[in-house]
DNA sequence: CTGGATGCAAATCCTTTGCACGAGG
DNA sequence: CCTCGTGCAAAGGATTTGCATCCAG
């Protein structure tokens, strides 16, 4: 993956890509927020920059720290109001996964999620897995699966291997 | 599906195989829990007869009301500690849906879940739907799926009809 | 200015826990 | 009998809500 030429990509697509679909992904929250004549306030604006800068899922609380670490005093149910808000405007989804709180996420990165059972690890996968169960069970119930918000437990590679860490 | 014999067919099944299965599994039930040297008192029982005439899943919720209609002095904290235990035993198995309270039935019957985001109807579904996907997991991330524990958001067939009545 | 947005605290829902008592083996 | 199981009440985490205040448009 990273040798020669391809190494240059990586950074570059990082950097140019990466830098430009976070700040403008600030802007087009915000503009939506306008858009919905809703008020943009710091608080919003703050949630907004957490969610366009996290990597992966963050919980409501984990949000709330992100949050106050900027503007110690935006209150948690504030952040349940602008995720609320949030949600409603199609910004972000929310999934349940195997046990605790729910996570938070932009809606523009679909996919799924595995959670292990026993070491409580969570992982992403292109929701590309699910295109086929979603046939099926279009076809056989008229189900129209939510790929966006897939959590499925079970047991992740380390926790089944033997010999190695179970809570790696 | 229901006609001529095939009535009788399934009148018989649900009489003889079903009341009998319910019979067996609440005997089956108490003898896993002397098995495991702990003790049969009246709340499992009554917890094992509830759980064995349930036709879907129940909330813990649900279970104490049941259990209370019959022995109204078992206290909703008995009812998860028993639901904890049952579940160690392998008795039974729990799933979260995707809003609300977890949901319990017992481990014989391994299904899947699909809630509708709309009208928050669950249907159960055979495990056999997975079963690509499962190999798909093992194969990508070594990643086991808990087949008793799937549980899918989505849209149902009536909600997504759209004369129909939306919360049918 | 004016109503939507916020902070605070209290309420809610679901579940767990501490403790003394009662009942099962 | 001696321990495990139970009832009660209180605590716990996650989320929602009521209300007075404040600030974005």
């Amino acid at each position: 993956m990273v040798r020669d030429y391809g190494f240059w990509f990586v950074v570059c697509t990082v950097l140019v890509f990466g830098m430009a679909v976070r700040e403008s992904s600030i802007e087009d929250i915000l503009s939506r927020i306008r858009h919905a004549s809703k008020r943009v306030t710091v608080a919003k604006r703050t949630v907004a920059q957490v969610l366009a800068e996290a990597t992966g899922h963050l919980s409501a609380d984990a949000i709330t720290v992100a949050v106050q670490e900027r503007e110690p005093d935006v209150s948690p149910s504030t952040i349940y109001r602008i995720l609320e808000e949030f949600e409603e405007l199609g910004i972000i989804v929310h999934a349940h996964l195997g046990q605790g709180a729910a996570v938070f996420h932009l809606a523009g990165t679909v996919h799924g999620h595995l959670t292990c059972e026993i070491c409580k690890q969570t992982f992403e996968i292109p929701s590309t897995h699910f295109d086929d169960l979603s046939h099926d069970l279009l076809e056989s119930y008229g189900f129209e699966l939510d790929r966006h918000h897939v959590a499925l437990s079970g047991t992740c590679a380390q926790c089944r291997a033997p010999g190695s860490t179970p809570h790696g």
